[in-house]
DNA sequence: GCATTTACATACGCTATGTATGTGACTGAA
DNA sequence: TTCAGTCACATACATAGCGTATGTAAATGC
């Protein structure tokens, strides 16, 4: 236990608020919105002062791309510490999106990642951070499976992006109170159906 | 031509005022985005005052609503009117889809629809819309073609869904400027693989 | 030990939103 | 035709949030 007003160092204190402001910006995005949350209600959760705010983030867009960020090294995080050895080209997919599934019921991640991100931040720098956190392992499982039959790179990256916009939804619905057993098995049937696609 | 200062009923200046503000908002949100269009702006670009637009809107929220709405029904509209005698299952979905893409070529319309609508007005409101401007077809292309396989109605909505999903993420891709083949093709590949699927 | 940088706090200007209030044009009944 | 009531705005105002400029104490580095 430490001294209430213990002298602290320079990284200690920065980490420390920005800690703390990340945290109650996550909270009041989550709840109320990127638009419906002020900065006066982020500090005052964070108990520093707009002064703190503006000193560590250039403006309120910034703040919240850092939030999004952290969520989404999250979900990294756990698909990759999910996919383990995989048995086979289906397995692997299917295991990957069950993790991916997993990963966004957290509370709130859908909203800041799929909803409020795209809006605020802009698509291509979602995508940014989604490439950058490490948002290929579909595209590779897809191209893995897809091995065998004839399609062109191009194709392949039109269908992994479609697909991908897919798992979101169905994370979305899942958030939303629907039974995640519903989309495991449509999962599971358009995965099987692509893999197995007779020519 | 008419008068330049023509005594109208007010059925007819309502009408002008309300495609006035619809018209320069649809302009400015497409353009600049939700948040950082004023309304200033907006009345400016229409040639009225803000007291015009908040007599004839609850707020900028309510101008958005109805900008939304009227890209929804053109696009329904769009869809209904390509959607003609279909020869089979998979022509018919391939047909609609390729009209979606069509419709959802038109500037802006992306934006307005799937980037910033959910985001403004929640997925809720905006399911809402969709729904009542006829969003009903893919779902029942799909149970149509689906027919044989043994799906549940759960299941096969979770499905539409998360296919829905994909469309409007090609329609993006091909609004940021992809070539629409990979994503015709992909499609087709797609609705194949589905329909086709080996049990 | 001192200059510099860091990490804030405070105060301010600007802009946008929504609302309250005022006014003239239109409408409908007598 | 007139006149009361409503409609379609216009104007003025109150509030609030954002970003910035400026001030200060603590920490860091030479």
């Amino acid at each position: 236990m430490q001294e209430k007003l213990k002298r602290r160092s320079n990284a200690a204190r920065t980490e420390a608020t920005r800690g703390a402001l990340l945290d109650a910006a996550r909270d009041l995005f989550v709840h109320k919105g990127y638009a419906d949350t002020g900065t006066p209600d982020i500090v005052a959760r964070a108990n520093v002062t707009r002064g703190a705010l503006y000193h560590h983030f250039a403006d309120k867009t910034d703040l919240f791309r850092a939030v999004v960020e952290r969520e989404a090294q999250a979900v990294a995080k756990h698909i990759e510490g999910a996919s383990a050895n995989p048995t086979s080209a289906l397995e692997a997919l299917t295991s990957g999106t069950d993790a991916y599934f997993e990963a966004m019921a957290v509370p709130g991640r859908v909203r800041l990642l799929l909803l409020e991100g795209p809006a605020v931040l802009g698509r291509a720098e979602i995508d940014r951070i989604d490439r950058q956190t490490g948002g290929e392992e579909l595209r590779e499982g897809l191209a893995y499976a897809l091995d065998a039959q004839e399609i062109s790179p191009a194709v392949l990256g039109a269908m992994t992006k479609m697909l991908s916009a897919g798992f979101d939804r169905a994370a979305l619905a899942i958030a939303e109170g629907e039974p995640s057993e519903n989309y495991r098995q449509a999962t599971n049937y358009l995965v099987e159906a692509i893999i197995n696609k007779p020519r």
